[in-house]
DNA sequence: CTTGACCTTCCAACGATGGGAAGCCCCATC
DNA sequence: GATGGGGCTTCCCATCGTTGGAAGGTCAAG
């Protein structure tokens, strides 16, 4: 099949699928005499689970590790966890510093009035973290700890 | 004072406070007879908020945006709060597509032997994510609610 | 044969940041 | 006054995953 119907099946786009066989996460396609790529289902099967990895957020070079183990029928699931916890962690540091920062930010937000007057807690914080921030933590605590 | 000095007080690299004058965050910087960069301590300030928001998560975008609310002595807090507000909710958006993904990845995790066998349902899971996802989800569910 | 949808390659851009090269400036030390 | 080292300048490149577009070839239906 061409690389549209490829794309579609697997629902990595054209775009990308060039990409990874031009950065080497696919081998290069069978081509037909008029240079259009040609695909097999197997190349969909893995396009998909391609796919699916990126929907997992795993990286590229993840991916390229996952895909040499699916491929190794003598591999042990040991090393294939060992990455799913590597990327775990990954995630949940990346959700960490998400969570520190709308955390910080929805203490700002209600402690700002949110009206017609200019005063402001948020540009107050971004202005001089020190200054404010600490005043809308004790103030939070007591919030917390009443 | 220099750029090395102002990125020092500000926390904003050398490199980025030249892109930030580049992409017009920042006015242009004074320059001295050599050629150098000339910051004022006002100058820093503003680069530290700058810090300061990024380090919030907001875009430079956004960033722009809060600079002009901060120098407009006439602005509405509700503005800056809208702004905050939206970002907040990209945050929680963010946030939660990682969660969703640490979660699937947990669950697979949990069910994964990671011993020396091949078998390995993290692999499964990529390989044909409805196949066995949803007797993941229903051992999880099980589990979750025994 | 024409038309429109599809394919090809190549080049560029996003966002924020870092690295590095070539060349100039400034200050301290000899 | 010369020299050395560190700071500054501009310019280009890389990251990472993805998308967009231009110029041109191919295919299938009318």
């Amino acid at each position: 099949m061409n690389i549209g119907q490829a794309a579609k099946d697997s629902g990595v786009s054209a775009k990308m699928i060039r990409h990874y066989e031009q950065i080497g996460l696919i081998p290069k396609a069978e081509r037909r005499d008029s240079g259009y790529r040609d695909y097999s289902p197997a190349d969909v099967h893995v396009l998909r689970f391609i796919r699916r990895a990126r929907d997992l957020g795993f990286a590229v070079a993840e991916i390229n590790d996952l895909l040499d183990l699916w491929r190794d029928r003598s591999r042990q699931s040991a090393d294939v966890k060992r990455i799913a916890k590597a990327h775990i962690a990954n995630l949940r540091e990346r959700i960490a510093s998400l969570e520190q920062m709308a955390g910080t930010l929805e203490t700002l937000i209600d402690c700002c009035a949110g009206d017609e007057r200019p005063d402001c807690p948020i540009l107050a914080d971004l202005e001089d973290p020190a200054e404010f921030l600490n005043v809308a933590s004790a103030l939070n605590f007591r919030k917390a700890h009443p």
